[in-house]
RNA sequence: GCGCCUGUAGCUCAGCUGGAUAGAGCACCAGACUACGAAUCUGGGGGCCGUAGGUUCGAAUCCUACCAGGCGCGCCA
């Protein structure tokens, strides 16, 4: 509907500049706003106001001559109005917004599916989480927000694939196998000093008791690398599965996992490098190979190859986004940490000398979580081994209430996470606003069944009689929903579903408090029946985005 | 010191690419179940949009400086 008017007025701008009214305009699209005032219509556009402006005109009359040269040829419009400095204001005809509920009816579950992709590659990478312990509360945020970001991508109309970055060649792997092989020592009895820059949770333990007890203490006498390089693969395999089991759990999967390994196997980091170097990307200078990010705006050059001849983690990270981008990606979307920006601009800085635009690569930061319990801030170091885990806060407050609280905020602002607020089944947690809104619907509808009323249906039915304030925002916030995916999909801001799922959800409330769907009056529990069937369609399309359930009775 | 992010009601936060009278939830106060589910609803108080300048028809939004908090500034990942 707003882009049906955006394109009405976007004609009638060239009507005018074709009757010399106006000078050619290059306005690069039709900003078109649903006004927070109703009486300023349901969409409102300042598109007259910024043309004058632009051509120190009289906003008025250019409104005026917009307006004159409108051609509704669908009829769609009750009428126009000119307000204020020069805003243009449309009222929509009724009949259009009741359009919608059938659309809705027919369309289901494919009820806000948008072809703004138009089927191009987009990959979301998230999590990637080192596999030494097992994810904690900070990685659950960057999980819900990839998942759902890319949920929201493919209902939007992109082909997305979800990617898992496994760290698994750096020297932290080292540390994860040195800091099973002490307490592997300790089980037999050996005193260690066991150091400080390893992995000191329980977690640890566990693994090196179970080597212990399939293979007994034949790696006290092996030598130590050895040692180590096996405890290491074992311990990441075995930590790595907990990952997974856990990102199940907690709804999110993923379509391919990509081993940090793999790049050095194909002597990929080698040939990337070398092929940079011939471009002239790359200089030697003081015994390291070093990459001239500056080119592309960093504030200075980062080592690729370190002194002992071992390549960076960045130099993989080059060689990894370029095998993202080798694999038939158009669009890379990487989801971090806030900690990590600083990272931003060499990486941006070396897709681009791979021949790529900077916007081919978008980097989505998401903020850290404050962990708290009844207000007070939960302590967590992970060297320390003292953190809580997802898994923990799985158990205690459930998949539903844990991703949609990560998601009420904006990624990049900071989040406090409440485990007593979020474990509440009360009206402190938005979760089950939501959720109520749809098994109060399902109520409705059983009762409906129940009474032997027809299925909610377009057919037969005098939709007219939907004429209540709150019918009519039902119907605008409901034909407005793909507006706000597309709104969502092109900002990949995903916490405008949550918002919008809220203002959804207390509108029905407050119709469910002051009318009844289903009484003896046939014809209006026919018509309003329509209604919340259509809402319970875009309720749970949405939700089902955010990988929250929809449940029927709570 | 330099860079990035944040600063909006008592608390937690929205505010879309600059628009019309700055919103929501929680908390607080007062009300609503013989009505399809009260995990709900109705009403109320509460604001120098960090501060000061600037840009313009118009600024919470853009620019500059400053203040406060967070994060980053490695041949770690």
């Amino acid at each position: 509907m707003k882009k049906k008017i955006a394109g009405l007025v976007e004609k009638s701008i060239s009507a005018c500049v074709a009757a010399g009214l106006m000078a050619e305009s290059d306005l690069p699209y039709i900003e078109m706003e649903v006004p927070a005032n109703p009486d300023h219509g349901d969409f409102s556009s300042n598109a007259a106001m910024i043309l004058a402006s632009r051509a120190k005109q009289n906003p008025r009359r250019f409104a005026q001559a917009i307006r004159d040269h409108l051609h509704d040829t669908e009829g769609i419009l009750e009428k126009t109005e000119i307000a204020g400095p020069g805003f243009l204001n449309f009222f929509v005809k009724d009949s259009f917004w009741r359009q919608s509920l059938s659309d809705i009816l027919n369309s289901k579950e494919s009820y806000g599916r948008l072809n703004l992709g138009g089927g191009r590659k987009v990959q979301v990478e998230f999590v990637s989480a080192n596999p030494t312990g097992p994810l904690h509360i900070g990685h659950a945020r960057g999980a819900v927000v990839g998942d759902v970001l890319a949920a929201l991508l493919r209902v939007a109309g992109y082909h997305v694939s979800r990617e898992y970055y496994i760290n698994d060649a750096g020297s932290q792997m080292d540390n994860l196998g040195k800091s099973v092989l002490y307490r592997y020592r300790e089980l037999f009895g050996e005193k260690t000093d066991f150091p400080e820059s390893c992995y000191h949770g329980g977690y640890i333990t566990e693994i090196a008791r179970e080597i212990a007890q399939l293979e007994a203490d034949v790696y006290l006498e092996k030598n130590e690398k050895d040692a180590i390089a096996y405890f290491n693969s074992v311990a990441s395999e075995v930590i790595m599965e907990g990952i997974k089991k856990d990102l199940r759990d907690f709804g999110v999967t993923f379509d391919s996992y990509f081993s940090e390994k793999e790049l050095y196997r194909e002597n990929g980091v080698n040939d990337l490098l070398t092929s940079l170097r011939e471009r002239g990307f790359i200089y030697s200078d003081g015994g390291t190979l070093w990459f001239k990010t500056t080119d592309y705006g960093d504030e200075k050059d980062r080592v690729v190859i370190r002194q002992n001849g071992e390549p960076t983690y960045f130099a993989a990270d080059i060689a990894y986004h370029q095998n993202k981008f080798s694999r038939g990606f158009e669009t890379l979307i990487d989801i971090w940490g806030a900690d990590h920006h600083g990272y931003i601009p060499r990486l941006q800085a070396s897709i681009q000398a791979l021949g790529h635009d900077k916007n081919d690569l978008k980097i989505i930061l998401v903020q850290l979580v404050n962990l708290l319990r009844a207000g007070q801030p939960v302590a967590m170091s992970t060297r320390a081994g003292e953190f809580v885990t997802l898994r923990e806060v799985l158990d205690e407050v459930g998949k539903d209430a844990a991703r949609y609280n990560f998601l009420m905020r904006r990624s990049d602002s900071h989040l406090d996470f409440d485990l007593e607020v979020a474990k509440k089944q009360s009206n402190e947690n938005p979760v089950y606003y939501v959720q109520y809104a749809h098994a109060r619907i399902c109520s409705i509808l059983r009762l409906a069944a129940e009474k032997g009323m027809a299925k909610p249906s377009c057919e037969n039915c005098d939709l007219s009689l939907l004429s209540g304030p709150e019918e009519k925002a039902l119907m605008k916030m409901m034909a407005a929903y793909p507006d706000m995916l597309e709104g969502a999909a092109k900002s990949l801001e995903v916490h405008r579903i949550t918002f919008y799922l809220n203002e959804l959800a207390a509108v029905f409330h407050s119709y469910y408090n002051k009318a009844k769907v289903v009484t003896d009056d046939a014809p209006l529990s026919a018509a309003r029946l329509v209604l919340v069937e259509a809402l319970r369609v875009v309720l749970k399309n949405a939700l089902k985005i955010l990988g929250v359930g929809a449940p029927e009775k709570m």
